[in-house]
DNA sequence: GTATGACAGACCGGCGGTCGGTCGGCAAGT
DNA sequence: ACTTGCCGACCGACCGCCGGTCTGTCATAC
């Protein structure tokens, strides 16, 4: 029997199941919803779209009456992610009354607390994010992210430079690399969760403290700050966090 | 007509094409030379494992008798590619007379050096690696170039720290820093080679000259040495190098 | 009613990967 | 030196699946 012959003369006859019509924002938000999930627990390669349209409920046709493809699926991810994380922290910003230290400890506090919050969330998709099969998803997330924010850090710093208390080669480049340090972070978070399940709780806890003590110092260093200017996070919270973190896990 | 029907009970009689057989590291070579000339230049995705084939004139089979899989290969061609990279510079390294900033220096000179004299080749390769859809190739060839020449930088940092002349928080750290910055300027590298391709070469002269010193003073700062310390690159001799590259381009 | 656009799903080409089969070259037996 | 036998390098038809296309259908707005 040849494969042509079966054309498409009748179909969607199926009375069973109704078509359902939405609006479209709310359907690509769906899609986009159900997108982010999978690849954020499976990964962006081993994520089919027969799997996204399979959990949202959506035709292949449906699916590509929205996006042009897969990768414009993700960049609509991303870009939803990066426009999120923006929207936060904007507030900080606009505050003419703070200098521009307190403003960037600040910025760093409430990024802290995001992650805090969010943590059982980012084990996960740290651990997925890390897997070399994931390295488109990571570097997009990644290079949006920092598109994102560099401009807001900059901001900052030139503050900081016109009150003449940072100093800075090049904006821009410093402002990219506290970024790449805080993404290098996820690596090493990645190793720190690692070790936290494998029950090393306190060697986890002392290699975290060094690092983010470390950290700091390469960023008073970088704006040519005074030694212990710049606040990262706190290392009793980030412990304590661990440590609600391992009760959490389901393995 | 079933599919299945035309099992293979003879074949490979073809007596025109002459079947060859080589010494298993010959071919390996040989699959690995082919795979890197089109990944560059075509990119990972883009190539598939029957232009390999195509290439070095060998069978699907001979190919998976080889490589376990298309991304069996890729490992393959980047622990190649970094062997090769470790190889030069390390007599460097070896020499006891020198301190630890010459050292430094000299390992720079030493990649600025191999840089411009493959600076064609590495042209059409940047304009590859930083398309998105190279992120798998890019992410592997930075990873597996930090860990091999991250133990190098690091212990030229840890004598430079017994010599009372560097001062670094965390040395792994910086290190990975130092590289991920020469990486991320690969991606600067792109946007001057377009700009030369678009006739603004005095531009991309004065801009790739300012990135280099600020970069420089970046290095300063995160090694703890005075302003003026680290070499990273002759600013007149990498202009030059962009001269001739606009001459030596084909388009 | 009718135009429009959201949606359905059979289908396609091509990809990475598999598998039964083939044959060159070396070494042991004579 | 000639045959034989074996092993592993090599072959290529085939498979399953995946991203993407296309024809066709129906809900909704006017």
């Amino acid at each position: 029997m040849a494969r042509r012959a079966a054309k498409p003369k009748v179909l969607d006859t199926n009375p069973a199941i109704a078509r359902v019509v939405k609006p479209v924002d709310v359907r690509r938000n769906e899609l986009i919803d159900c997108a982010q999930a999978l690849f954020l627990t499976k990964g962006y390669e081993s994520t089919t779209v027969a799997d996204i349209i399979a959990r949202a409920g959506v035709s292949k046709g449906g699916f590509y009456h929205h996006f042009l493809s897969k990768e414009d699926l993700l960049d609509a991810l991303i870009a939803r992610m990066t426009r999120q994380a923006i929207a936060q922290g904007e507030d900080v910003l606009g505050d003419p009354t703070l200098d521009a230290l307190t403003k960037l400890n600040r910025f760093l506090d409430r990024s802290q607390q995001w992650k805090l919050q969010s943590a059982p969330a980012l084990r996960a998709i740290a651990a997925v994010l890390v897997k070399p099969e994931n390295a488109l998803l990571y570097q997009r997330m990644i290079r949006s992210a920092i598109a994102a924010v560099a401009p807001v850090l900059s901001r900052i710093v030139e503050d900081g430079i016109r009150e003449g208390v940072f100093d800075v080669p090049d904006v821009q480049l410093v402002a990219e690399l506290l970024l790449t340090i805080s993404f290098a972070r996820q690596e090493f978070m990645a190793g720190i969760f690692a070790m936290v399940e494998a029950g090393r709780m306190n060697e986890a806890v002392a290699m975290l403290g060094q690092r983010i003590h470390r950290e700091e110092a390469l960023f008073d260093r970088l704006l040519g700050l005074p030694r212990g200017s710049v606040h990262l996070a706190d290392a009793r919270v980030a412990a304590k966090t661990l440590a609600r973190l391992r009760t959490g896990s389901a393995d």
